[in-house]
DNA sequence: GTCTATAGATGGATAGAC
DNA sequence: GTCTATCCATCTATAGAC
């Protein structure tokens, strides 16, 4: 039994109305997809055959494939800004930007297809749709620079430069992408800490 | 007056004899053109036009496109470690830290798009390639890893986790890559001393 | 909502003239 | 060594049947 039967009673897997299985089903096969092969190397063809229907029923969910990349993108940076902002905690200057560095870390470990795409993929945008996804990444790495400079206000912080380090912290958090699967010797929560107490030594808190 | 110009002593600009310009030319164009806009976006043609020949030439100077982009990774990593060898410096676990970070810092700033490209494309090589760059890419992580386990082991260094650490380090140097342009308030040497205290502090040397 | 079929463009790579 | 010409595969996107 698979989500389809369940619909509709029997193991079909042609043809019928599966809008609000299939649209979804699109939108993971192509971020999936896309993180694994690049948006440029990954046909409709190819996004099509994993969902299950031929390349010409995508076209009912998305306008083109620019417009899937870029939605995808969108709705992950949106999405993160939304996460963040619902997670932020702490009243000094070390708490705030604690509770930063583990949301970061954690959600690049939860969420990698989407993380890897968003910063993988940017030269492949148009330029409007570039334009617009860099509003949404740099509003997040505000976040990141506001806690540290008023940290470094407050004499909470000694940073050699506010922006350097902004930009060398999410180099380092976002890095954990890269290499952590999961399988490892290290669980989540333990790459949290350490990450944290390299940022907290590294801030000179 | 342009290179060709100057070897047949004329404005020529079809046929002749200029293997010894057009096989460097075709792979500054390709480097270039892939770390702008991604190997799979970017065309034979899209490469021929940018030297000045036809698609059909460059297939003397490479026998495909994969062949073109593994050896442009190649020799970006070859370089890159037999650079770091004779770059390397200090006796203190200290010392060698900071000429690596050094190191890293300004060869990531004056080969930006041989570094973009090797850390970009390594998905779009094929099993062998991608084997073959790994090798060298992890013999150079190792360099690090060494200073870094020299350094706990020694006491010079303060590390939750060395392995960790290394990829943080990296990931943290590497995205300077990502930002600096050269035209901004800070000149090279103050990157490299800017992430040089960072690190420092957090090694907690 | 999905399929088959296809238009129209573009891709990598090769053959043969010069 | 380069060009012209071309083969053939593949791609995005659309039209029309069911």
């Amino acid at each position: 039994m698979n989500a389809r039967s369940v619909t509709n009673g029997v193991m079909a897997r042609k043809a019928g109305s599966h809008a609000d299985i299939t649209g979804p089903a699109i939108r993971e096969a192509a971020l999936r997809l896309f993180a694994r092969s690049g948006y440029a190397a990954v046909s409709m063809r190819q996004i099509a055959a994993e969902v299950g229907v031929r390349a010409g029923a995508l076209y009912l969910y998305t306008p083109d494939k620019q417009t899937l990349l870029f939605d995808l993108m969108q709705d992950h940076l949106e999405t993160l800004l939304a996460a963040w902002k619902v997670t932020k905690s702490g009243t000094s200057p070390a708490e705030r930007l604690q509770s930063f560095v583990r949301f970061h870390v954690g959600y690049h470990i939860d969420r990698r297809d989407a993380v890897f795409l968003a910063y993988m993929e940017l030269r492949n945008l148009t330029p409007e749709n570039f334009a617009a996804i860099e509003t949404l990444r740099s509003a997040y790495e505000v976040e990141l620079e506001t806690i540290l400079a008023a940290g470094q206000e407050a004499g909470a912080f000694r940073l050699p430069d506010v922006r350097v380090t902004t930009m060398a912290l999410i180099g380092m958090l976002t890095g954990v992408n890269t290499w952590f699967r999961g399988d490892g010797r290290l669980d989540r929560e333990r790459i949290e800490q350490i990450y944290w107490n390299l940022t907290r030594r590294m801030v000179h808190a």
